[in-house]
DNA sequence: ACCTTTGCCTAACACTGTTAGAAAATGTAA
DNA sequence: TTACATTTTCTAACAGTGTTAGGCAAAGGT
């Protein structure tokens, strides 16, 4: 039966078109003003049927966020593909979750809870730790980790993760007013980002 | 007429009372649990009176994150104020920051908008600057300093800032299961702190 | 033709922030 | 004390939220 196959790609459509609502009211009104009758609105339906694809709004923004995590993977991945040295991947990838923070603001909050409280991510397997492990690859890849032990790389990796996610959710949560510029913040990263790559040495 | 002053008191009280049950509340049920009619009902009363005191509840969300800057900026003081360097100043008001994030979780949640959504702190004027503006005035008081520009100082505070702010968050926003051990946190920390007030000199 | 399943919606529940207007308490003046 | 005025407080409601139960109607299988 081929109409089975149709049906279940039907409901499959109808779920991506939940989360491609849902991401498109976040970006023009906030996660704020994220509301199941607005998504349902959207794609001109009722509330409930979407709770025949997630258990709950909490569960909805899990697999945007998960969504957010592939996403931020893949671009670390293709940013780092082609370079040679463990040390250049690393800043690379750094790049890359910078420019993904910005670019794709909604997904970044929501993933690392600036000023969004969802998901906690308590079960294993999720894709949360994705972006991890990537950059963690590397830094046990490089000539240093080679005389360290994992709690050396773990407060490597800690190190840059902190500053990285401190200096984007302290631009991503501040108001109209308060302006860094954005060169002094690009400043600060780069500096920050060479600095713990050289302390590799 | 002394009952002016009487009634006015009292009127003071109850404010003050809505801010503390207010943070009671947060503070044994999170944010997202906090409403109008539970903070009105553990001050026996209803609801409405509290739009006497604030305009609405992002109002008196933004007087507690006040109170909050202020407790932070006079720990920080307290800490650092038998000190005699620059130097040792900032790194003791940097290690009270982050004891403050810590021992006051829902304060600092509620500050620097970690899985809470709030305040915008438009308007200048506000507490918002103050723990700032104490380190700011320490860095600018270093050695160091003489032969910087305010660009150089400006880029000094957001490295630090945007490790303790990271790191803190990232602790605070992790699930259950996600631990980084608190020795780690704080070996990178301190790691960091110093790191930072050595490339000052 | 019947029955079962599925998809979807209406209506409701228990909440939320917020406001308008009535009621009760208080203060002031005659 | 009585009368009016003011202030304080509450009740009731509105519009919105997440979520669920129950029913209607179309589709599928026999």
């Amino acid at each position: 039966m081929a109409s089975k196959d149709r049906i279940l790609r039907m409901k499959e459509d109808v779920r991506c078109k939940i989360l491609a609502a849902a991401m498109q009211i976040s970006r023009t009104e906030g996660w704020q003003a994220l509301s199941m009758r607005k998504i349902a609105d959207k794609i001109d339906y009722t509330a409930p049927i979407i709770y025949e694809h997630f258990a709950n709004k909490e569960a909805l923004m899990e697999a945007l966020a998960m969504m957010g995590f592939k996403k931020l993977a893949l671009l670390m991945q293709e940013r780092s593909q082609n370079l040679d040295t463990p040390e250049e991947k690393i800043l690379a990838m750094w790049h890359a979750y910078w420019d993904f923070a910005f670019a794709e603001k909604e997904y970044y909050q929501l993933m690392y809870g600036v000023q969004v409280n969802c998901c906690q991510f308590d079960n294993k397997g999720t894709d949360f730790e994705l972006p991890a492990e990537l950059i963690w690859d590397q830094i046990e890849a490089s000539a240093w980790a080679k005389t360290k032990t994992e709690e050396d790389i773990c407060k490597i990796y800690y190190t840059y993760w902190s500053v990285a996610h401190g200096l984007v959710s302290i631009n991503l949560a501040k108001a109209g007013d308060i302006n860094i510029s954005e060169q002094i913040s690009q400043e600060v990263f780069n500096n920050a980002m060479n600095a713990i790559t050289n302390s590799m040495k």
